[in-house]
DNA sequence: ATAAATCGGTTTATAATATAAACCAAATAT
DNA sequence: ATATTTGGTTTATATTATAAACCGATTTAT
């Protein structure tokens, strides 16, 4: 049975790269919208896609608030892919 | 987002459903070499999906040797299939 | 017969993880 | 002006996963 890249195999990560893999672009509050999560969590999280080299995250501003922007790098949709893919032989289809 | 099932969510213990999922039974060391783990860290993860009534684990003897044999329960089944749905959510088709 | 290695596990210690609580600086509302 | 909210980050804590150490019974080797 082949590896659950672990970085990927945790709820709220999962969830934050489900929603990178459909949509561009997504901040930080619509993120933590999203995925019902706390922002604490969310910033852990999104640090460790970070770092991992699976998502890119663009401090800016909107107007003058800040705004946290992520995005799914190439890197990032290959290693979901291959995440998916390796599940398949847990859960079938 | 449904919630994954932490007792499921967690790679060993996934592995193991999945392989009694599809094997009316299956023993201890068979589990252990099929999901390529330690005995302890199978040892532990069986007690846990034991203690949820999700397997059923039946200690006896196979001549003189001890023999563990592991049953997915109904329980079991039906957790395992409302994991794998809720998955779907977060990784698509 | 006895020592030593193996088998089938369990218990326990440790490292890693997930998560929320506490916090902070800037902006907005009162 | 001060209180509250916004958009986060840092830190503390609880939970988890995992391997290491162990155990009793059984083979195997000497």
């Amino acid at each position: 049975m082949k590896e659950l890249d672990p970085l990927l195999h945790s709820q709220l990560r999962l969830a934050v790269m489900s929603v990178l893999m459909n949509v561009e672009e997504a901040d930080f509050v619509y993120l933590r919208e999203k995925t019902e999560s706390t922002a604490g969590n969310l910033s852990v999280q999104l640090d460790k896609l970070s770092a991992a080299g699976y998502i890119s995250v663009e401090k800016g501003f909107a107007g003058k608030k800040t705004r946290t922007v992520c995005r799914i790098t190439p890197g990032g949709r290959k290693a979901f892919e291959a995440y998916v893919d390796a599940l398949r032989d847990y859960i079938g289809r």
